[in-house]
DNA sequence: ACAGATGTGTAGTGTGTAGTACATGATACA
DNA sequence: TGTATCATGTACTACACACTACACATCTGT
């Protein structure tokens, strides 16, 4: 799925409810300018910052995460954790990434609630 | 640590065994003009991009990812990663980032050796 | 019927990134 | 004492990013 439909659809779907969805609304309490958010819904030029999609991704109430990912991007929380320690993250991102998603999912369980 | 100094006090230490290791020959071998390295070992001016990184971090024998956290970056592979399940390496990550360094590398020990 | 709201097209803006080009001044060394 | 190599200062550039401003045509509700 692309950034722009996903974002068009998600605000469709949230407009059949509620009127208060339409583009024009959306964009100006996100804070950008309508023809912006039509655009970026359309996929044409570069995607919002990340400011912008986290804003956008209250609005809509999806998850910012997702949002960034669509947009190419990865939150700054995240790169900041990683710089911090690069050695050790980058050596634990390589060792979960070709896992499939049960796996990944258990180590986070342990690690939560596990003695570590 | 800065960027341009870790690099500058790399590059000297290499230097004192190996005339190679001038400002003016790394920077032949890597791509990029001298006054440019200067700068970036005096940290004046955007540090280098991600590939420039790569193969300044090639030349002297340093961790890239280690370079790239003190440029304030993230290796496109860990970020390509995250993006691909956003949701999940997002939790991981969060989950991980404020363990101590020994439970992180016992994580990765346990994920590389353990059934998963 | 028409006032107001809606989505879109075109053009332009400021800022950051990742450098190059070239001149200048310092050092080494033969 | 040159001359070759060294580091640095100044100026400039091309391009991408993240938008804004505003006019325009279309649609909707009463």
């Amino acid at each position: 799925m692309n950034l722009g439909p996903y974002i068009r659809e998600r605000r469709e779907e949230l407009r059949r409810e509620d009127a208060a969805f339409s583009l024009r609304r959306v964009a100006e309490r996100v804070g950008i300018e309508p023809s912006y958010l039509s655009k970026v819904e359309r996929g044409i030029g570069s995607p919002p910052s990340e400011e912008t999609l986290t804003r956008l991704s209250a609005e809509l109430d999806v998850d910012a995460d997702v949002l960034l990912a669509l947009a190419g991007k990865v939150s700054s929380d995240l790169q900041a954790a990683i710089r911090r320690r690069p050695r050790l993250f980058a050596e634990a991102i390589r060792a979960l990434k070709d896992l499939p998603d049960g796996a990944v999912a258990r180590v986070v369980r342990e690690v939560r609630d596990g003695e570590w």
